[in-house]
DNA sequence: CTCCGACATTGAACATGTTCAAATAATAAT
DNA sequence: ATTATTATTTGAACATGTTCAATGTCGGAG
């Protein structure tokens, strides 16, 4: 009658939906790869992965949804990879550096898809917007990744609590920068991810400064002021 | 035998198509409006313009091209509400003021299908895309609304040549940010430009000032050169 | 062993953006 | 007046993202 608790570990079929969902996130991503995300029909995903069209729907919402999936994928490996570079650097710079150029490494074969992901930025409720409530809990381990990279270094509170958010931001900025990059390795994304990272670091330095800081510190003051203002800290 | 140049004026059926790409072009508006860019249909504008489904795209190469349309002539609105509005203001942070919220003044019950212009803000080729080669000349427009309000204020060459592309980048966030708050009448936008616009011009007075400017001085350059060298400034 | 129920899969149907060949004028050329 | 040309308009056809009712399939309850 009742479902006696036992939460259930083969189901019905077994498994076998794991697999499905496997190929066609794999079939997805190579015709993604190849051809972009615009061009790949998801009938073709479809016939490629070898099941009906409704399958896809079955294990994706839609067609960006697959992207989405991907990204989730490939926050997973940054935080990886963050984990792994980030032994023995100690300095916030270098530090910053390699969260930031290790995302890129990560996406460096994807561009040609990767622009699905800001399809829906300037819809505030779509379920796939990036700045949306539907996507809260990407972007809450993404700054999570950052908040790692900063961790360990001498920070104020406030910037320990704000500089997560504000190197998100920068991060995707830096994403777009680099899908429109056409130099050889994206060599321009991500020299300029250094100079940001340099001005960035420069500045918080300055405001702890004993000689400077009281005359940078009233615009660190303001900006936090303002990002929190505009409701950016997140999870409320 | 030959058309013998005599550019035509007055083309076959009149400018029976001026009127109906204006219908078209007001309803479709109307219609946005009122129910948002996704819920409207193609067909719906046809219906509501009373013409046939093609016709459309007779006129607008696609549904998006309709809002690029009405944001040229936000373009024009803008501008001219710029020259108006700027008579008698002389100080930086003014000027910047009347340009920023004057924007967000025209668009202000737009914002419900406003985001259509972001759609393709991942796709460097499409033709509609915010930072791609295809939208060059509205994007110059928008650039030289900002460089009026800076004309007749005290500037360095480097400045005078970068801010306002600067402004423009900074005031296409700010068109995001306006579409996703809810306050009433987006005061928070209007507060976070202002907040921003404060920051701006506290920076560029600093890098003036005699006192300071050897420490300020060269983080602007780097600052310019960094936006140099991701090719933003324009035209190339 | 049989049947139930949850999962999985299918493919046709639908909605909507877009294309296009054909029809329809209005004007210009003869 | 007749024809040619060009602009305009039409509506059906197409492509593709998405939905859905129907069907299959497996594991276990009885």
């Amino acid at each position: 009658m009742f479902n006696v608790g036992a939460d259930v570990i083969g189901t019905a079929k077994k498994g076998a939906g794991e697999k499905t969902k496997a190929a066609i996130f794999e079939t997805a991503l190579e015709l993604f790869r190849r051809g972009g995300f615009e061009v790949t029909t998801m009938r073709d995903i479809a016939r490629s992965a070898k099941v009906a069209t409704g399958a896809a729907y079955y294990y994706f919402p839609s067609k960006e949804a697959i992207v989405a999936a991907y990204y989730d994928q490939v926050q997973v490996l940054h935080a990886e990879k963050v984990r792994l570079e980030l032994g023995g650097k100690a300095g916030l710079r270098e530090r910053l550096g390699v969260a930031m150029h290790s995302k890129l490494e990560i996406l460096k074969d994807d561009r040609k898809f990767l622009g699905a992901l800001f399809r829906y930025t300037g819809d505030p409720d779509h379920p796939l917007s990036v700045f949306g409530k539907g996507t809260q809990a990407q972007r809450s381990q993404s700054v999570a990744i950052f908040q790692e990279a900063i961790a360990g270094t001498d920070l104020s509170e406030a910037l320990r609590q704000l500089l997560p958010w504000v190197l998100w931001l920068a991060h995707l900025g830096m994403i777009l920068v680099f899908i429109y990059d056409e130099t050889e390795g994206q060599q321009r994304t991500h020299r300029l991810a250094d100079g940001i990272l340099d001005l960035l670091t420069q500045f918080i330095v300055l405001t702890s400064s004993a000689l400077v800081r009281p005359f940078v510190q009233p615009w660190q003051t303001k900006i936090l002021g303002m990002l929190r203002e505009a409701g950016w800290t997140g999870e409320t």
